[in-house]
RNA sequence: GCGCCUGUAGCUCAGCUGGAUAGAGCACCGGCCUCCGGAGCCGGGAGCGGGGGUUCGAGUCCCUCCAGGCGUACCA
């Protein structure tokens, strides 16, 4: 497989050493600024001249005579231009080696791990979705599950083992909500109401009514210590209403083609023990401590003891409470067990059984706590990696579960503990408007979502409006639903993961531009000259003497794809990829308006050569958006 | 107070981990259909919050100031 420019890279690498530079002068190859400087350059000669305390100029003609005299692979010609040293390649050698690449790629294959980039040995387990049981997904969780989707995509596509786990957080208060919506206040779903809409409504009006009717919150109450306790009306009650929750949220997902390997449910972990587990061995490392007096007394916390001297007031502030005084664990001490289960230190693990197979987007598997139907001989987590898709609001309580793994003296794991923590999304002022919230003119730039007040834009809602914006120009109803997922992924994906989403109607709908239709599009497009010309011979092709630099353009961005989709993986960062399959579409449609049409094309070689092309951005593409969890579309 | 994040064109965002003349989309203006699907292409104007510093070279690293967001729960 060719890797330009790591071979690029290797003989620049050469070409320094034998000029007596060190490690310490890198040796960076990029794409060249300007087409006219050639295909690749090198800035070597700069960092060079420090440590040789020599010329960059003369030191840049060096390195080109060497490089020269070197026989690099794919390389024409070694030229210098203003210190730096260029690489003009040999159009007949890499161009077919990179189209053969990508007509050769198998989607079973990993793509080949450029130079520079590794392969991480062992399991990444990537948690997502995580929507508490009591409301429909909303635009918000859509971002998190796309994120942590692609994550896993993307790691896959380059090699990596992943286990996708979606987290099921049944026992909260949330849940306690919708109960006593249900059983003390008798409400009910509409006529053809989605049961998870139901349930978000009921929240919203359970939650509304807190303020005025005070024995509601005292209802709540006693409906959580019942859920808690289990083995009982109440709890068994909260637990179908969580199932039939999850099973609208996996629905949801479906639609967007996210799926999962495993339900883990907080209340398999509470019924499992794990906590009293994780706590005794926290108790034991001295990880934990008990508070006896002040504000925090007979609270379990876990202190935070660096920078040692802070007086006490901060000592007693800082302190992360896992056990409350009344002996229930918080939510952070069931994720510090659950963290220590995914990396196989638990020395406990779930039961599972089959989760509803008949359903779209099941996994197949779910935890239990025993009980019926266990699954044998199925193995999850011990995991060398743990990526937990969470938003960055809750960096704090990911610190600490990092920690705890520290602490007990799982220094490995605790490193590769990752949060990828990632934005909210928000609303603009517009968008709150036609939500109906009232926004001042001079008022904030954004709107916080609230499921609690009811500000949000559902998942599906979002789906539907996209699916009936695309109907009347889509082929079919199946192609319409397949643009409108990809459209809506592709807006969530393409921003960077620190950037807080400020949600639009028209923005998130739009089909031109730098939107996922605008990819789908350019896709469709190549498949639809393939089948023009579908009775070519697809015989070895011929590179023309020159070529134009549309075509030399697109084929560099076919050329980066492995590199693009390495370097997406190692930041995991799905907006990486995003980018890169938007550049390549453009390359192609620019290649497409600026050559006359295939089709038409009289001149054998010339032809073969285009369709030969083509034929690579579709596979590429495809591959790409695939990649990004989208459909790749022949037909639009 | 402390911590994290953000500030790039009128608007929404990229910017390959320090490289050559900072790129897209939207909006606006002007062009391109006897040509493979115009959901496209070409052209136009305008930009790195301010100030220092490091460096041959800074949107990118450091310091500082300004503006905004989030976190710092016996909630999840």
């Amino acid at each position: 497989m060719p890797d330009v420019r790591g071979d690029l890279e290797r003989a620049v690498r050469t070409a320094l050493d034998e000029l007596g530079c060190g490690p310490e002068v890198e040796a960076v190859v990029g794409p060249s600024a300007r087409p006219e400087f050639g295909d690749w350059s090198t800035p070597a000669s700069m960092r060079a001249a420090r440590t040789l305390r020599r010329n960059p100029a003369q030191i840049a003609g060096e390195l080109r005579d060497r490089l020269a005299a070197m026989d690099v692979p794919w390389v024409r010609e070694w030229t210098t231009t203003d210190r730096y040293v260029n690489a003009r390649l040999e159009d007949a050698t890499w161009v077919p080696a990179v189209i053969a690449e990508a007509l050769g790629r198998d989607p079973g294959t990993p793509l080949p791990a450029p130079r520079g980039h590794t392969v991480l040995a062992g399991t990444t387990l990537v948690e997502h979705t995580n929507i508490n049981t009591n409301k429909a997904a909303h635009i918000g969780h859509l971002r998190n599950a796309c994120l942590g989707d692609t994550v896993a995509r993307v790691l896959r596509r380059t090699g990596h083992r992943v286990e996708v786990n979606d987290y099921i957080d049944d026992t909260g208060v949330q849940v306690a909500d919708v109960v006593v919506g249900v059983r003390e206040l008798g409400l009910q779903p509409r006529e053809g109401e989605p049961f998870d809409q139901f349930c978000s409504r009921a929240y919203v009006e359970v939650s509304r009514r807190y303020d005025t009717e005070p024995e509601l919150v005292e209802r709540r109450r006693a409906t959580l210590r019942a859920i808690e306790e289990g083995d009982n009306e109440v709890a068994v009650f909260a637990k179908q209403l969580a199932s039939q929750v999850v099973d609208a949220h996996l629905a949801t997902m479906a639609r967007f083609d996210i799926g999962y390997d495993l339900l883990t449910w907080e209340s398999d972990i509470l019924e499992l023990g794990f906590w009293r587990h994780a706590f005794d061995q926290l108790r034991a490392a001295g990880a934990i401590v008990l508070v006896e007096s002040g504000k925090l007394a007979g609270c379990w916390v876990m202190p935070w003891d660096e920078g040692g001297e802070g007086d006490e007031a901060d000592e007693e502030r800082d302190a992360k409470v896992l056990v409350k005084s009344d002996g229930v664990a918080t939510y952070t001490a069931k994720d510090i067990a659950y963290q220590l289960w995914k990396f196989g230190l638990l020395g406990l693990d779930f039961h599972y059984r089959p989760w509803h197979p008949e359903q779209p987007g099941s996994p197949a598997t779910t935890t239990a706590d025993g009980g019926d139907g266990v699954l044998d001989g199925v193995s999850f987590g011990h995991a060398a990696r743990v990526v937990n898709v969470i938003d960055a609001r809750q960096a704090y309580l990911q610190r600490v579960v990092r920690d705890a793994l520290d602490r007990l003296g799982h220094h490995t794991e605790a490193e590769n503990s990752i949060h990828l923590a990632y934005e909210v999304v928000a609303l603009t002022p517009a968008a709150a408007r036609e939500l109906g919230v009232e926004v001042a003119d001079g008022g904030p730039t954004v709107v916080a979502l609230s499921g609690r007040k009811g500000i949000e834009v559902r998942a599906d809602d979002l789906l539907d409006l996209a699916i009936a914006k695309l109907r009347d120009k889509a082929r079919d109803e199946h192609t319409a639903r397949a643009l409108a997922a990809a459209a809506v992924r592709y807006y969530l994906l393409k921003f960077s993961l620190t950037q807080i989403i400020a949600f639009d109607f028209d923005e998130a709908l739009r089909v031109t531009g730098d939107t996922g239709v605008y990819l789908q599009y350019a896709h469709a497009r190549a498949a639809g000259i393939l089948r023009k010309t579908a009775g070519d011979d697809d015989g070895p092709i011929t590179v023309p003497a020159e070529l134009l630099p549309v075509e030399r353009a697109l084929l560099h961005r076919i050329d980066a794809y492995p590199w693009e989709a390495a370097e997406s993986a190692a930041s995991l960062a799905p907006v990486v990829l995003a980018v890169y399959a938007f550049t390549l579409a453009s390359a192609f449609s620019d290649f497409y308006e600026h050559t006359p049409p295939i089709v038409r094309e009289e001149d054998p070689q010339l032809r073969r050569f285009r369709r030969a092309l083509t034929a690579a951005t579709r596979a590429t593409l495809g591959d790409a958006l695939r990649t990004l969890g989208m459909a790749a579309l022949d037909e639009v």
